[in-house]
DNA sequence: TTATCGAATGATACATTGTTGCATTCACTG
DNA sequence: CAGTGAATGCAACAATGTATCATTCGATAA
């Protein structure tokens, strides 16, 4: 695992510890399959890593439960558009994850940019309705992607 | 129907002649089944509901392969935190969706936003990201449901 | 220590959503 | 009428997600 990945999982563990939520041994196994994965990685993808990493069957129903805790956590996000899951490089920010997702290579990366979720709440706002979760997602091609096609 | 849905449907219909897609009855029966529901609708909602119209079966494939084209035709939407579809009501403007999805009544009410897409846009030029398709979606609580609550 | 409690996980079965591959039909063209 | 390509039918299957109940485990309080 890189050594950025592995500031982030670290500060990623912090964040939660600190909040009192519990890193348990196999939520922190799917956070470090995250972080050291360089693409989203669906359910079962993790279930096969972290099934791998503790050599023993892991149920779905674990993996699905411990991917709710981690994106309510702000330490993982789900990119509705792959069903699939990103880990989070900055938890301790209040914020709205905005992804540019690659057709060709599958990589995600994600921009911040308050400006997006602040215009689209004020659209919001002015027709009555509470915004809780956003999800935005651009697909597309990657500079890399573009020159190779 | 309600009657500005009967419109939709109709000014949809003739966007894709226009184009010279063809639109064939299973087609027209899948967008009609769109326009007629007030909320997103599945894709096996959209099968029992076109089943029930043609008093017939119809192959899961075939729903999904109308659905693909009735998107990219811009006719419909793919709301991909629902795993549902909706109608879309100007086909003929080059645009992004934006919903705001209701947790509480399942509503999706598309808004417009050009200056969303303009931004994010910027964004991932910036990147040398191209983007070939959005998806703005915003969860929460509609205003008559905040009430309720 | 021991009883109790709630959170997390295990286990099984199942539901929903989406796809692959190939056959068939159908409308249009020459 | 024969040839062609688009659309659909059909069967099986893959991928994703969930419901339910049992079990484990650690913390807390008697
Ligand atoms: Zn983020
Ligand atoms: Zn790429
Ligand atoms: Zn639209
Ligand atoms: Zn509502």
């Amino acid at each position: 695992m890189p050594r950025e990945a592995s500031r982030g999982l670290n500060s990623a563990i912090n964040v939660c510890r600190l909040r009192g939520a519990q890193m348990t041994p196999l939520r922190q196994g799917v956070l470090k399959a995250l972080w050291s994965a360089d693409r989203p990685l669906g359910a079962y993808d993790l279930r096969d890593l972290v099934e791998k990493a503790f050599d023993r069957q892991i149920p779905a129903p674990s993996i699905y439960r411990i991917l709710d805790f981690l994106c309510e956590q702000g330490v993982a996000t789900r990119i509705e558009s792959l069903n699939a899951y990103v880990a989070c490089g900055h938890p301790e920010r209040d914020h709205a994850c905005v992804f540019l997702v690659c057709e060709a290579c599958g990589d995600a990366t994600e921009i911040e940019n308050p400006k997006v979720e602040k215009l689209i709440s004020e659209d919001a706002k002015r027709l009555g309705f509470v915004v809780k979760h956003q999800v935005v997602e651009m697909s597309g091609l990657c500079a890399p992607c573009q020159q190779a096609s």
